[in-house]
DNA sequence: AACAAAATTTGACGTTGGTCAATGCGCTCC
DNA sequence: GGAGCGCATTGACCAACGTCAAATTTTGTT
């Protein structure tokens, strides 16, 4: 599990030092592992499961912007800036997530100037891809932008059968996709049903059938005039 | 200058190494300090003036993501990845941006942990910058976004004068504005027109005058019923 | 199983904002 | 100075999307 995570970079006395600094706990689905506001006192690294990470904003719109998944480090901006979290993690089912305290992460980064350039590119990696999706919503239409979301999902939730076929189970409701793309939620229900009156996609559920996923990645180029 | 940027933590003899391995350049308005698809050849240090950092879909559409400014570092993702620059960089009017080559950069890196701390902090601004837009994009009218955008632009162009008008001088054109709020050229023109006749900023070129400044604030809030 | 609460779907309607097009303005480059 | 170019503004039109409301399904709880 460490393999895959930041911490890989990490030296063997440090692992010691991160064992005997870390305690693991286990959420069960819509459980808070932690809120905005809150003062940071560590990071969060993500043993199984999902993590959605959501900010709010005033009127209490929340917006899911990101979804962890094991091996991700979370929490570490707030330890970093010594500000409170700007967001909220909240694990989506059942999920273990280890914390390991403020000190034992400063002790790390002071010892050890890879984790920090690790976090560095993790951070830049975040940043770019939340660039990305700005560029997403300054130019598609939201039913674009929900067949590019489903095109995200599919590669870690898809499976592909061997006609072509592809599903997809969603990990999230209709409310956080639509959050995921900047729309409503009865706007993703009506894009829902067109995909399906135009065989794109068909939902049961939170389960999803797609004949060809080709036709996806078709709808995710604007209307090109024929 | 150098006091203010991310190059602060350095030490007096690293600052000399730095010394050595930077170059300055002069740049005119529209000229490209870097291109989406170049390979990163090292960081670039903003001395004076404005850098536009931009990012173009696949029709070509431009996305004005972020104003660099005196003390910020661009291109360092590219460094780090090693993959090619996912952002244009231009600059907005005259300006010189330093160029420290990549090996100087990565022997500061290895010498000095703080540096990549310090980037590490100042990509995590950038970050909690691009989810706060995402938030904004998926939450507020291109009203409320314009809006909102005037303020911050107030923040580094604006001078307030006695009588409690504020002027502003843009430093983009209609197109980046739009660009930057994710709607069309046209609708910031019409956005403009509504805020003249509501008496909230008059737009005269890309000089703007704001009689009350908390008028803009209240545009933020979304419609909250009477 | 029965109930309550939440999520989803659907309809009707109005507004926002995008598209297309024409015109005017300001600039640079000959 | 004039021609050409990109930017900006405005109008007309319409599709996409948000809002409100009601019906229906799903989910969780007692």
């Amino acid at each position: 599990m460490r393999k895959r995570s930041d911490w890989s970079v990490l030296a063997r006395d440090e692992v010691a030092l991160l064992a005997g600094g870390q305690s693991s706990y286990s959420y069960s689905a819509g459980e808070s592992v932690y809120s905005m506001g809150e003062a940071g006192d560590g990071v969060y690294c993500v043993c199984s499961g999902t993590v959605a990470i959501r900010r709010l904003d005033a009127e209490g719109n929340s917006v899911l912007l990101q979804l962890a998944y094991p091996g991700d480090t979370l929490g570490y901006e707030a330890v970093l800036t010594g500000e409170a979290h700007r967001c909220n993690a909240e694990a989506l089912g059942p999920a273990n997530v280890c914390h390991i305290k403020t000190q034992t992460v400063k002790a790390l980064l002071d010892n050890n100037p890879n984790l920090g350039l690790q976090f560095l590119r993790r951070t830049v990696a975040s940043l770019d891809d939340a660039q990305d999706k700005l560029v997403h919503h300054a130019t598609l239409s939201n039913r674009a932008k929900l067949a590019h979301l489903l095109l995200i999902l599919m590669d870690r939730y898809g499976r592909h059968t061997a006609d072509g076929t592809s599903t997809l189970h969603l990990p999230v409701s209709r409310r956080d996709l639509a959050s995921m793309i900047g729309a409503r939620h009865e706007t993703v229900s009506r894009i829902i049903s067109r995909f399906q009156t135009d065989g794109i996609a068909y939902f049961s559920g939170r389960s999803v059938r797609i004949p060809q996923v080709n036709a996806l990645v078709e709808e995710i180029r604007p209307q090109l005039v024929g």
